[in-house]
DNA sequence: GCAGGTTACGAAATCGTTTTCGGAAGTGCC
DNA sequence: GGCACTTCCGAAAACGATTTCGTAACCTGC
């Protein structure tokens, strides 16, 4: 049995009132009692009651964070975020939890939400759902979008600068002398597939390149989905100097074709990736990539909630923060 | 403001207490009454608050994870075995929730115990901590270790067979005809470590082939940490035909190093992993490894937690979960 | 009609905190 | 000594659910 309140109470004589207020730091309790209080606390390894506690209070101090199915770069990505997140909670006085959803149902997280176990919540990209949104918002309950912009200036937003990221990478390339550079992107259509095309195109347009269709090649991030896309670039008449492919994990697999081929990455081929996920070290040579700032990204998602949390009616904000070229030896 | 049971019962003119009991399932409640209580509930996205709900109940149904620094090979761990663990917590009616650790601070883990916020923790073996396990097992906190044998019968763990996997390992590659095969292994003393070491000198034993110090060679997981050790390996007069890491993550490193130096995986050097996790996928030739039932764990690690959570004096599991070799092309 | 049983509901206690409010004791000042 | 003020503490009311227990009302069978 866990020791309350009025365990400390009886032990010392005194109030369940004056033993919490003691504990809690208010100017009512003479020091001494105060000291005697903190030193049985001490003792007897009190811990307050969490139920209890959130249920009086009306809040947790926790904020939450759902992890839906464990797809490979969301983990990856998610541990980039974590130092962040967690050091900007401690900071605040708040808790980071992160949630497991049972069969991907969104419903579980309006649920958790509804039921008061979290004060706030982090929504990560993936799911991003247009209904859990519009209902959040209706029950005005803080949030923040992680690494997705949404169409909607009543929602809290933070995302990396993919477009100017894909300007950065384009400019090096072309500096270097590049004329041929393959673009890989994601068959769905996001802001951030978006912003990187875009880039791309940008600055091709920029140089007085006109973009070659087949240089644009569709994959996605699973193991090995990078592979036939690169053989299909290696295939063309006039193959491509570099290739930038928009995620880090995809790249390894590009390096790993290109070096299967006999090819010297990155005498023969420059790769370049995105997002500076820790995968880009697990090569030969490692991987140039746009480095998001990862721990700033969760320090910043973290630090959105918590501004909704202290004062209701703080307007959203939307974060663009600026990615950084990282050059590895791939490029 | 969230509705709560009172709201629901002023509405239909009910006593919260009649309310409850048709939520909860209770017989004690005429069909119609249920009948208009569900529906009331469903209107008004009631959800009841799980302070009041924990506090009252003096239980939460929530099982705890703690991740501690985002190493790379927890998290990866950790996706493997998040859905068996899932699965397995929603059939027993738990959720299961992730906590973060500020600062690795192993006393937050007995406080959010000893704060009730979770009725049982799952110890991750990368915060094996003596004082940490003395006091659960002290303060009767049902918990169960994940992935390291403790040396305390009235400690429940779930571990795979290492030592099996060492020698199934070693026995294909005697069978393939290799005679020079080294070894990696991590400097710190930890059951798994010795396991697979030993299963190495058996099978190496039971072939009558002596083992040659220069062939276990030291290394951590850390990127590019795999590297060093190969070219050691390289270097010597006669080098080994195969290489057994202790984990697919030096495995990458091994099989880039190899291919870097010319050298072809498997013809020239076969290589091994451990584990099974999803870097293997990362290299090509994929990494043929000693396949972790890591779902299996999560399930198994959760069950034996719920097991103590229902019976208080349910004797204490020590599971064994067979590995098993999966060829996937480095070996 | 009446004892005994069942059914359906509500009153009230409870979980362990926090927080408001009131009051006793002490202090300072004229 | 009287008044105002401070200092310290405790009583008690919350928070929102669960659960025990009591009790009307209704049935059932003789």
């Amino acid at each position: 049995m866990a020791t309350s309140l009025a365990d400390i109470a009886r032990q010392l004589q005194l109030s369940p009132s004056t033993v919490s207020k003691a504990l809690n730091g208010y100017r009512d309790v003479a020091s001494d009692t105060r000291e005697l209080v903190l030193r049985a606390a001490l003792e007897l390894d009190y811990q307050p009651s969490s139920a209890a506690r959130n249920l009086r209070r009306g809040r947790t101090d926790r904020i939450g964070l759902f992890l839906n199915t464990s797809i490979e770069y969301v983990v990856d990505y998610l541990s980039g975020i974590i130092p962040g997140a967690v050091r900007c909670s401690q900071d605040c006085g708040k808790r980071l939890l992160i949630h497991t959803l049972t069969d991907n149902d969104p419903n579980q997280l309006l649920q958790v939400c509804r039921a008061g176990e979290i004060d706030g919540v982090i929504l990560f990209s993936t799911h991003y759902d247009s209904h859990t949104i519009e209902t959040l918002l209706a029950e005005n309950f803080p949030f923040v979008v992680m690494g997705r912009r949404i169409p909607d200036e009543r929602v809290s937003c933070v995302v990396p600068d993919y477009y100017d990221g894909s300007l950065q990478v384009m400019n090096h390339l072309l500096e270097q002398g590049h004329r041929r550079i393959a673009f890989t992107t994601r068959p769905e259509l996001t802001t951030a597939n978006e912003a990187r095309l875009q880039g791309y195109l940008d600055a091709l347009n920029a140089a007085g390149i006109a973009p070659d269709e087949q240089l644009i090649v569709e994959t996605h991030i699973e193991p090995d989905s990078g592979v036939a896309p690169t053989r299909q670039l290696l295939a063309l008449p006039q193959r491509p100097t570099a290739i930038v492919a928009f995620h880090d994990l995809v790249a390894v697999d590009v390096i790993n074709t290109l070096q299967r081929a006999g090819l010297r990455v990155p005498q023969d081929v420059a790769v370049f990736g995105f997002d500076g996920l820790r995968a880009g070290f697990r090569t030969l040579p490692h991987i140039s990539t746009v480095q998001q700032p990862l721990e700033r990204i969760g320090e910043r998602v973290v630090a959105l909630v918590n501004r909704q949390l202290s004062d209701p009616h703080a307007p959203p904000g939307q974060e663009t923060l600026p990615v950084r070229l990282v050059l590895r030896g791939s490029a």
